[in-house]
DNA sequence: TCGTATTTTACGAACGTTCGTCAGTTATGT
DNA sequence: ACATAACTGACGAACGTTCGTAAAATACGA
């Protein structure tokens, strides 16, 4: 399917360069077309870059909730050190994440609405589904009592400052000593001891 | 100082629609002058750009290094928190910061090496005066004992999750939620219980 | 199976706009 | 007068987009 090429090429110009500073013409020229072909596909830039972004959102939801609905354990410890290394893994092997990362933060002027809509929607599952399941292990006296809300902002935290690390990305070294830094500080922060 | 008002008004343009979506036209005409006039004061973009950066460069610098200079307490909490809520400052009282961020994380391709340097010299900056205070609170035992590095990148990993959700920045209530979480849980982790 | 009709895909050419940049000229103020 | 600053005018290049057309793939009835 030509059309998804043509996406694979967009997704990877718009995420090195952003919206503006990708041209249609790159694209084309990766998949070997003429840009004016793209038309046969999409309606426009907007609409390649609103497909692509879609895309992206359904990618990254899916592996997160998969992971979430895919456990059941009670040990925590294994769990939420396992996301974070299924995050730096979905960042290493396609460039959804990093997309959907520089386009939630930095989004182009003109379709930041929608896009606001589609991230602040992602968001909100991701918290809920991991808020139930911190309220699990508090309630089965796993992890130290609090409000459920503390924890899962705290390891959103460290799930956000772990990506801001792999967009940095030219250093794993760095990205290991970061992880187990605030693995660590984490850790020990919401467990008994 | 003309200069100065374009240097103002290309930091917000860059700000808001990155370097390939900032014009020149815009960026005169929010100064009241035309985009060929910029060239009488600037010898092109990319110079604009670069002397915004730099501005941008040792406001951050100096402000956080003055913040770690002025305190001599042998209170970390106190002091850590009070970073984070300067860093909220800085962020929302001038906009170099949120600049600064963007172009660190997404750099326009043709200037990435030029940036990277920039970027680096001034994150190792803050990282050695961070960690000799994290030393000292250690050597005073008043934070528990460990590798200097483990708290001071847990503590960068705050501070970078903190940003993010500046950047992200449509939610003041949300962004007290997560100062709150992630600093709860980040002391508890450093401090003796 | 073959030939034809229909749809899908890619193309060249061109459109109007905007981009960053350069050259030459006019105005302002010391 | 001289320097500084902002102007007008123009440049080539690139942008996203539209149009009409040719080729390629598909569907279909004989």
């Amino acid at each position: 399917m030509k059309s998804n090429e043509i996406k694979e090429a967009a997704l990877k110009y718009f995420t090195i360069h952003g919206y503006e500073g990708a041209s249609l013409s790159q694209i084309a020229e990766e998949v070997g077309i003429k840009k004016q072909s793209i038309y046969t596909h999409f309606k426009g830039k907007d609409d390649l870059f609103l497909q692509v972004l879609r895309d992206a959102k359904e990618t990254e939801l899916s592996s997160k909730l998969q992971y979430f609905n895919k456990i059941d354990s009670k040990n925590p410890e294994k769990d939420l050190y396992g996301f974070l290394k299924l995050v730096i893994d979905l960042f290493q092997k396609n460039e959804q994440l990093k997309f959907w990362l520089r386009m939630s933060f930095f989004p182009p002027a003109h379709l930041s609405k929608a896009i606001e809509e589609e991230v602040i929607n992602l968001e909100e599952k991701v918290q809920v589904v991991l808020e139930s399941k911190f309220q699990d292990w508090i309630d089965a006296e796993v992890i130290v009592r609090d409000a459920a809300k503390t924890p899962t902002f705290a390891f959103l935290g460290v799930v956000d400052s772990i990506m801001l690390e792999l967009v940095y990305g030219n250093d794993e070294k760095r990205l290991k000593d970061k992880l187990e830094a605030s693995w660590t500080v984490f850790w020990r922060g919401i467990s008994h001891r």
